[in-house]
DNA sequence: TGCACTTTGGCAACAGCGTTGCGAAAGTAG
DNA sequence: CTACTTTCGCAACGCTGTTGCCAAAGTGCA
């Protein structure tokens, strides 16, 4: 399978040229999903000369990971053939770790969900009791897989990718102070959970899982995926990438003080957009709450200059439309006052809906394949 | 000259690779300064073998970059020979177009200013007249350096940075509303000094060139640059390049509202930054406007997980240690009251000093042959 | 039906990249 | 002076994408 040079700090070498190429190819052969893309249309999104690309896929369809679907229809001489990814050369499993909630997926190249599974489970039980409950659910998933037929050989998972909420370390795995949760501070949940998988591991915020999960799903350029649950929280996608900070910690968008002196949030800090946020709910202020969190998204949007605003999670979720429009209301009113020559940054409903986080979880590991070293 | 291959929509050929390669080897021999770095500590730095360094090295003596300069002492076999940049080999000239005032600065490779001129302007006299003034001081530094024997050929000069405050589309070099001046709106600065000048022009706000000029300056990681003067602004630098996000005018850090239902501000929202800070400045209160700073960069910080705050602009300039006490002041408590593992970001001043800006400017057309494309 | 034309796409030869094997150069240590 | 270590370039090499060329597979017109 391939992986880009991640371990060089910087120098490229033909293999690593090979390896970029060809995960560039896979990526075109990805988005175009079942439709398939022809070799000289290949070439022209990359640059690479047709016979270029006609060598890189021959390597690809002998390893199986792409192959020939039919012909396009000829413009006065010979048909494109169409080639398309193998969805099966590769699975990954999502594993979503939510307070009450641990929902697994799995998932195949193309990002097309085989298989899900959905328990009850309670992060206050412990390390241990979750570990194994992860392990648990996703040796089922793996199971029917193998039962279906789906997953034909065991070397087509590549591996699991669990997102919770943070704060967390995602380039080592190890969970910080998970609100509500003291006891898994410092937990190294990655090292504990590939020593009993067998299979790589990749931890991450459940916001930055979710915004991954966009970026692949064909969401272009730069947005902020906005969830709203028992807390507040934002996955921010930069030029293509999950932008993760200095210590993986960036996307603390809930305590964000948007009120100088205003009421105190348990964080310690006043007037955080989540204080604020929740005050509202507890009050069935819904259309209060959009407009707070609007407030946000517009010092973001002002700040980062975003293409998207993409709202999801489960309050979101419980009245999808007065969030939409209210944030969107505050955004149009600052744009119109500042005369922004493209009118405001568009807001939206996060299309994966519940499955977005564990799905998202899932291209933690597919990602890489594509050219997107760390989503 | 190297230049990375930036048409290319992402494949990459062998051409590139040699670019990309080159552009490393350089930007370690930049860094390195007059100190120097061996071919050997250019292998392990770039991953690269002693043999493809050596070859590498070897173009780049043949072209003038770069020259042998001594050597280490042994260490049991053949010492290390040090290689240098060659600083004279290629220069650009900075232009920082402040409301006020000019100022140009005729940097060489290795970020030396080797010509300065500085003469008041008004901004507001329109487009003519600036970029009149502009072409006769590009002038003049350009016969200085010749006179001085430093530009021995013109073929040195690799262009024009322009910087001036915001909003502008960099990309396409042309300005929006510059805040107080609105006749600028629209004006294609950058072609129109291109074709007066004979060489590339690039246009960026003044903030993202201090922040460019920081980060080739030695700045590591991801920081931000937050300038206070007539206006406040910030560059962003995430994982060593500068954000400039969809439409190029990210850094929008003065109008962040930061107080609900505030005060009004010019621009037309209520509770920004620029407003409160002003507004404490109005009264003579600079811990005031630190703190409202400082609450800000809090914001910042949580939501990109940046590695330091960087303060700058000439109201900053008037008493540094009250702005870096005061905005440090609310960084520490917040990361106090969160628990941060590794402390509070730090806060300090920008070193460039009153130069920064031009500085950086300058570096828009340099840092390119350093592998950083748009800086 | 047959011929001319267009377009696709693979084979073979090629230029250029970093890599490997090896030896000369230039030091230190005894 | 000898043995050893370390640096660093020459030559041969493997592999990359590129170029030149030609067979295959269509369309369109006589």
């Amino acid at each position: 399978m391939y992986r880009t040079n991640a371990a060089a700090p910087g120098g490229a070498n033909l293999p690593s040229l090979r390896s970029h190429n060809t995960a560039l190819v896979l990526d075109l052969l990805r988005t175009a999903g079942a439709d398939g893309i022809s070799r000289l249309e290949l070439a022209e999104r990359t640059g690479l000369t047709p016979q270029a690309v006609s060598k890189i896929t021959a390597r690809l369809r002998a390893e199986g990971l792409a192959t020939e679907a039919g012909r396009r229809a000829s413009t006065g001489g010979k048909p494109r053939t169409v080639l398309r990814l193998v969805p099966d050369a590769g699975h990954a499993i999502g594993v979503h770790l939510d307070r009450d909630e641990l929902r697994a997926v799995l998932v195949d190249l193309d990002g097309t969900v085989t298989g899900e599974r959905r328990v009850p489970v309670d992060l206050g039980a412990g390390a241990d009791a979750v570990v194994e409950a992860v392990v648990r659910e996703t040796g089922r998933l793996v199971a029917d897989g193998t039962e279906s037929g789906r997953l034909s050989e065991v070397r087509t998972l590549l591996g699991v990718g669990v997102a919770l909420p943070g704060p967390l370390d995602h380039d080592r795995g190890v969970l910080h102070r998970v609100t509500g949760f003291p006891e898994w501070d410092g937990f190294p949940l990655r090292d504990a959970l590939a020593r009993r998988l067998g299979v790589p591991v990749v931890v991450d915020k459940d916001t930055n899982a979710a915004a991954l999960g966009l970026a692949v799903g064909g969401e272009r350029g730069s947005f902020v995926y906005v969830h709203l649950a028992t807390g507040l929280g934002a996955g921010l996608v930069l030029g293509g990438t999950v932008h993760r900070g200095a210590r993986t910690g960036a996307g603390e968008f809930g305590h964000q003080v948007v009120q100088l002196d205003g009421p105190p949030c348990p964080c310690g800090n006043r007037g955080c957009l989540e204080a604020l946020c929740l005050a509202a709910l507890d009050h069935g202020d819904l259309p209060g709450a959009a407009r707070v969190l609007g407030v946000g998204a517009a010092n973001l949007a002002a700040l980062l200059d975003i293409d998207r605003v993409l709202l999801g999670g489960r309050t979101v979720a419980r009245a999808p439309e007065v969030f939409v429009r209210g944030v969107a209301a505050v955004l149009d009113a600052r744009a119109r006052r500042e005369g922004a020559p493209d009118g405001a940054v568009p807001v939206t409903l996060a299309p994966a809906g519940a499955r977005g986080v564990a799905h998202g979880a899932a291209q933690l590991l597919l990602a890489p394949i594509f050219g997107h070293p760390n989503g």
